[in-house]
DNA sequence: CTGTATCCCGTACGATACTG
DNA sequence: CAGTATCGTACGGGATACAG
């Protein structure tokens, strides 16, 4: 039970720290959270952790993205350093994808969520059986 | 670098999964990832995790919240079983939110991704600088 | 003290059309 | 093939007022 404090304290610090640079910037915690929240970064991040891939190829394994909204994670993940982006002077021409050094270390922590996350699933679900019958 | 792979896998499996259900219910791993990435349940659950406390005690060492949103979270928090409510009857009533087992649990994987993220701040400083001067 | 109800706005995202 | 540009919308979330 008291395994978390340290890590708790630590955050909630970071990010408190971060809300008085008011506007300046936002706090690098939320930062990540926000990326890990958005609709399709992880999606993608995962995708390309089994292997590199081409923007075609991506668009295809995942249908319901939109293409500019794969053109635009891929964007914030290559500024975020996060993933790569590599140019083929090909006849038509063809891009590839793939995960950095830092892109790849995030695939363990994240990992971790994942499998909380999945392990949780009959817990959380039943939980909201039980909130919603009584509401 | 094959370490992921196990893990993304899965993780793209149980996605995909959750697409076939289609509007029935959404992927359970999108699920936690949201409420991850929403902007207060994982603030609400780090300062939980240091003690249980009441509602303006919470409201108080957040100021930047709502009392709309810190009301919404929770309710959000409890229905999934991260968070119990206990309502004590006193002159002016308090009600205390503390984290369950469950909720406790998801502070161990959490914390590594803060983890993650502390120490790649600065690399992702550091590419998001060199990606702007270019563009 | 612990909420609920209402209004309002920014933006994340999808759909569609066009380009080198 | 790999994008960019534009438009429209749904919704998360803030501000404010009210209530038990």
């Amino acid at each position: 039970m008291q395994q978390g404090s340290d890590i708790a304290g630590e955050f909630v610090e970071r990010w408190n720290a971060a809300a008085e640079v008011e506007q300046t910037g936002t706090c690098p915690v939320r930062d990540v959270l926000d990326k890990i929240g958005d609709k399709w970064s992880m999606l993608i991040v995962m995708y390309l952790a089994a292997a590199p891939k081409r923007f075609n190829q991506l668009h295809r394994e995942i249908p319901d993205i939109s293409q500019k909204m794969l053109t635009q994670t891929l964007r914030d993940l290559q500024r975020d350093g996060l993933v790569s982006r590599h140019v083929f002077d090909t006849k038509p021409p063809s891009v590839e994808y793939r995960l950095t050094g830092l892109g790849q270390s995030l695939i363990v922590p994240f990992g971790y969520l994942i499998e909380w996350a999945n392990k949780s699933i009959p817990e959380i679900v039943e939980a909201r059986a039980c909130f919603d019958e009584i509401a």
